[in-house]
DNA sequence: TTAATAGTGTCTCTGAGACACTATCGT
DNA sequence: ACGATAGTGTCTCAGAGACACTATTAA
C-alpha cells in the first residue's frame, strides 16, 4: 500500500486545525551601566521589546495594541519556526548571525484571542553594539530595551509575561551551565568583564571575589589564556585577556572529569 | 481601542495555517538483561514503538503504513501539545503518572506528505514494570520495545527516525547531567542498580568502576544512604539501599558549590 | 573453601575557598 | 604617594582516581 494511494482519500480539511503558528523572540542584550576609563564594567541584563501599533499595517485596529510584546510573528508555511525567527529578527531589528535558540512551546487554549495560535519561543543573545541600529517596524510603534528586573511590571500582550519569565529563567541557565556567555563578550575579554556578564544573573561569592573569580577562569577548560596580551581597558594595571575555546564541556552530575 | 473592536475585523480564515498539530511520545524503559539472583543487574535502554497499521480506523489505507513510528497523534484544541501527550500514552499504553517532558518541536516543511503537520516531541522514562500491560489500538497494530542501539535501523515513519535520534541524545543527557535516573529506578536501590541504569548511556570509568562508583555514591548530595537497610538481591553480600532526596542540583560550570 | 559482589585503606594530586599580601599603573 | 584594579602566596580541606586490600554470604 503506497502513501500515494493512501493520499488519495486524505483530506485534510476534515479535522479542526490551528489558526496560526507564530515564533516569539525574547532578544536579550547586556547594557554597561559604568564604563568609565581604568574600571570594570558593571552590566545589566535586558530584553528587547516593541509596544503594538494602534492599527495593523491594513489601518484597521490591532490585537492588543498599546501593550508591550516580544518581536515575532506569523511562520510561513515554508519555512520552519526556527528560520522565521531568524527571519523575522533581521527584519524588525537588522541582527543576523547571533546565537539563536528554541527554548519552548506555547499553546494553551485561550492564549491569544485570534483563535487556536502556537508559538514557539526563542531566545537570542546579541552583544550591545548590535543592537544599535534597531528601529520600530510596521507592526511596532516603538521598540525599547528593559531590565530584566523590572520588564515584568510592564503591561504585556498575550501570554508574554510568561514567556518572557521562561526565557530570563533559561538565559540565566545557560549563562551558568553552557559557555553562552561567549556571545556577550568580544573574542578577547579580561576576567572582569566575564565575571561582569555572571553577576548578571547570580551574585553567587565565587564570581563575585575578585581574587577567587581571577583564580578560577585559569582553570576553566573551555577558556583560553591569551599569552603576554594585556588590555588597560579595565583598569591602570594592565590585565590579561583571555578567549573561549570550543571544547565539549561534560558536567556530568556523577563525574567531575574534564573530558574523556 | 479594545480587543472587542479589534476582533470583529480579524479574519481568522484569512492567512495559510497549519493543518495540523501533533504530538509524539518517546517513551523509554530500561530492560534488566541479566537477572539472576544474588547478580547485580545489566541493562539495557529501550524505546517503545508502534507499527502503523495497514488501513485506518474507518477501514481507508493508512498514511505511513507498516512502518514502525513514535506513538502519538492529533492534539485537540482544548488541550497543549503536553497534556494531548500524556492522555494519549494513557490511551495508547495505560500507562501514567510517569516523568514526561517536552524536548522539541519538528516542523520542517514537507516532513509529513499529509501537509503542514507541527510535530511537539515528548520523552517519558517508565520503569519496566509499567509497560507490562502495553497493547496496541486501533491506528497500531503492534507495540514493540527496541534497543536504543539499534532502533535506527528500523523502516521509520515520517521523520521519526530523527525524532528518535534525538530523543536518545536529550535521555543520555539528562541521565548523566540530572537526576532523571530516579524515574528508572525503584525507591529503594544499591549502587549496582544505580549504576547499571547509567552504563546504558555511558561508559566513563569514573562510572563503570565498582570500587570508584561504591564510593562516589555517598558524596552525592541528592542521594541518601537509608541507614541500616540492606539487601541480598544483587550479591551474596547485604548491600547498601540508596534513596534520591530532592534538593536543588546547581552544577554551574562556573563554581562546584553544593548549594547555596 | 570458593566465587562473587560490596565495599574500605591509603596514597597522591588537584582544586576550592579564605585571607593576607604584592604588583602596576594614571593621576 | 594614592587609589584602584589585578592579581599571587599560603594554608586547609574535600574529593578524585588508582590500586590493593578486607568483608560477607550462598553454595
Amino acid at each position: 500500500m503506497s502513501n500515494e494511494q493512501a493520499m488519495q482519500q486524505y483530506d485534510v480539511k476534515k479535522y479542526v486545525t490551528p489558526d496560526g503558528y507564530t515564533a516569539d523572540i525574547a532578544v536579550f542584550t547586556i547594557l554597561s551601566t559604568k564604563a568609565d576609563m581604568f574600571k570594570p564594567p558593571v552590566m545589566d541584563l535586558h530584553i528587547m521589546l516593541i509596544k503594538r501599533s494602534m492599527t495593523d499595517s491594513e489601518g484597521r485596529p490591532n490585537i492588543e495594541a498599546g501593550k508591550w510584546a516580544l518581536p515575532g510573528g506569523f511562520v510561513a508555511h515554508t519555512e520552519t519556526a526556527f528560520q522565521s525567527a531568524a527571519r523575522e529578527l533581521k527584519e524588525e531589528t537588522g541582527v543576523e548571525n547571533i546565537h539563536l535558540e528554541h527554548f519552548g512551546v506555547y499553546d494553551t487554549p485561550g492564549r491569544d484571542p485570534r483563535g487556536w495560535i502556537i508559538s514557539n519561543a526563542h531566545y537570542a543573545i546579541v552583544p550591545e553594539y548590535q543592537l544599535s541600529g534597531r528601529q520600530a517596524n510596521d507592526d511596532a510603534s516603538e521598540v525599547e530595551l528593559f531590565s530584566v528586573k523590572e520588564v515584568l511590571n510592564l503591561d504585556l500582550a498575550f501570554d508574554h509575561a510568561r514567556i518572557i519569565e521562561d526565557a530570563i529563567a533559561v538565559i540565566r541557565q545557560k549563562l551558568l551551565e553552557t559557555t553562552a556567555a561567549k556571545a556577550f563578550l568580544p573574542e578577547e575579554f579580561t576576567y572582569s568583564e566575564l565575571q561582569a556578564v555572571l553577576l548578571t544573573v547570580t551574585d553567587d561569592s565565587a564570581i563575585a571575589l575578585d581574587a577567587a573569580f581571577a583564580r578560577k577562569i585559569k582553570t576553566l577548560p573551555f577558556i583560553q589564556e591569551i599569552s603576554g596580551k594585556k588590555t588597560t581597558r579595565t583598569s591602570k594595571k594592565p590585565t590579561q585577556l583571555y578567549r573561549f575555546v570550543d571544547v565539549k564541556v561534560n558536567h556530568s552530575l556523577y563525574h567531575t572529569r574534564k573530558q574523556g
